[in-house]
DNA sequence: CGCCGAATTGAAGCCAATCAAAGGGAGTGG
DNA sequence: CCACTCCCTTTGATTGGCTTCAATTCGGCG
């Protein structure tokens, strides 16, 4: 993280506030963002760079799931982000990646330098605006996780839940092919009280799960029980 | 934040990246912010302005400490910043501000309104680089926060003096007006949590206490303790 | 079928929250 | 000047939630 989101001031020198937020991964605009590079493909746990790469390159995730992460020196791991279809991610203040990126499940992400982007963005309001809510999002997060902090295991898990629902899917069925430890590792859990937690809001009739698949019985449950976390549905 | 850069060099689609980083609140450039507009005193206590107002002002304090907070529904209370003498506050993505702003000590503090700041910014560069700076600060420790909180309540501490040392003083005393209150709610602790861990850090001869002031005995010790939270120097 | 990693479940320990009480320090009024 | 009060801090005791360690089950794949 430290995209963009938090640091860049404004839509753009002279552009109206806020922008228009049409989340826009529409197939168009995600495929012309695919048809800026080669689109490659990578297996679960695949690294697309690693922390401290020097890479002047953005990346879109065309299909499958990115995770980035860190890992500190005494081997702590931390989930910093799972990046799905359309959605941005590797964009950083530095020359250098703050954290690496690996693939989740079977991936194709499509690398583009930045100005190319720029560029394109500039060319193409579609894209420009898909940036943009892209950096919302990301500084809405950021804010999010600085409360999460303070959330029991049922309101972390509630959260994530119900951002991956607004993200993924227009109904309430979301794929989440990430392992509990890297739930646990975005959150700040252990991945056994991830376990639990699942188990507890499956017998209090939440949700259901099957595989990697869990449907939303009760998201305005989940909603009351995040305690207010999430930011609209932005 | 997020309304600047139709002045300030965007460090975005068509800015170079990433922009001068010095940290310019000199003398000049505090006394230059002072001199833009009334500068108001506030006592302990008051509020410069509550959660929900609409202000299209910036604030910049002069001199004491000003604390932004969020209160939720139920009554929990978050600390989402303390701001010291040169450091400006106030600007937020919406027309309405998102945490209200109190004076923790006596505080004298300049508002000005956002066309006023992007004019003077315009002009003047050392403000300028002061706003990125700023901006750059904000996003650091927005980052930093998402991380804390998964740290140890000592860790917590140990952060939080190691950041007022760099921002504060160049010695290695720290005033800390604050109650322990306020730090928990920043730190997501209880107070008397603050307090145990502080009666910690004196007995393993860490630090000094004499009333509000806090010494700093051993920087390198707390450094380690923090688990490398800090990024550097700033 | 058997293997291996992930998920689940159980039991114990630890850290911080909470409840409760005692100890300063500043300001006020007598 | 002293006593009193109020608020914050500190310390103690208990509780609760999450982590850790450990064992079992589940699911995918050769």
């Amino acid at each position: 993280m430290l995209q963009y989101g938090h640091v860049l001031p404004a839509p753009g020198p002279h552009g109206t506030w806020p922008p228009a937020l049409a989340w826009g991964t529409g197939d168009l605009t995600l495929a012309r963002i695919a048809s800026l590079g080669r689109v490659d493909h990578f297996s679960p746990g695949a690294t697309l760079y690693a922390e401290g790469d020097v890479g002047d390159f953005v990346y879109c995730v065309v299909a499958g799931m990115v995770r980035t992460i860190n890992v500190s020196r005494d081997g702590n791991r931390v989930v910093r982000g799972f990046h799905l279809s359309g959605e941005f991610f590797g964009m950083e203040r530095a020359q250098r990646h703050a954290s690496s990126a690996e693939a989740v499940s079977d991936t194709r992400a499509v690398r583009c330098s930045r100005s190319q982007l720029d560029a394109l963005a500039a060319s193409d309001s579609q894209i420009a605006n898909a940036l943009w809510s892209w950096l919302l999002r990301m500084a809405e997060r950021a804010e999010d996780l600085s409360v999460i902090g303070r959330a029991s295991a049922a309101q972390k898990l509630a959260y994530f839940l119900l951002d991956f629902m607004g993200r993924v899917s227009t109904t309430r069925s979301i794929d989440l092919p990430m392992s509990r430890t890297d739930i646990g590792d975005y959150l700040g859990l252990s991945s056994e009280t991830v376990s639990r937690t699942f188990t507890t809001l499956r017998r209090d009739g939440l949700i259901t799960t099957q595989g990697r698949y869990v449907t939303l019985l009760n998201p305005g449950a989940l909603q009351r029980m995040s305690g207010g976390l999430m930011r609209g549905p932005s």
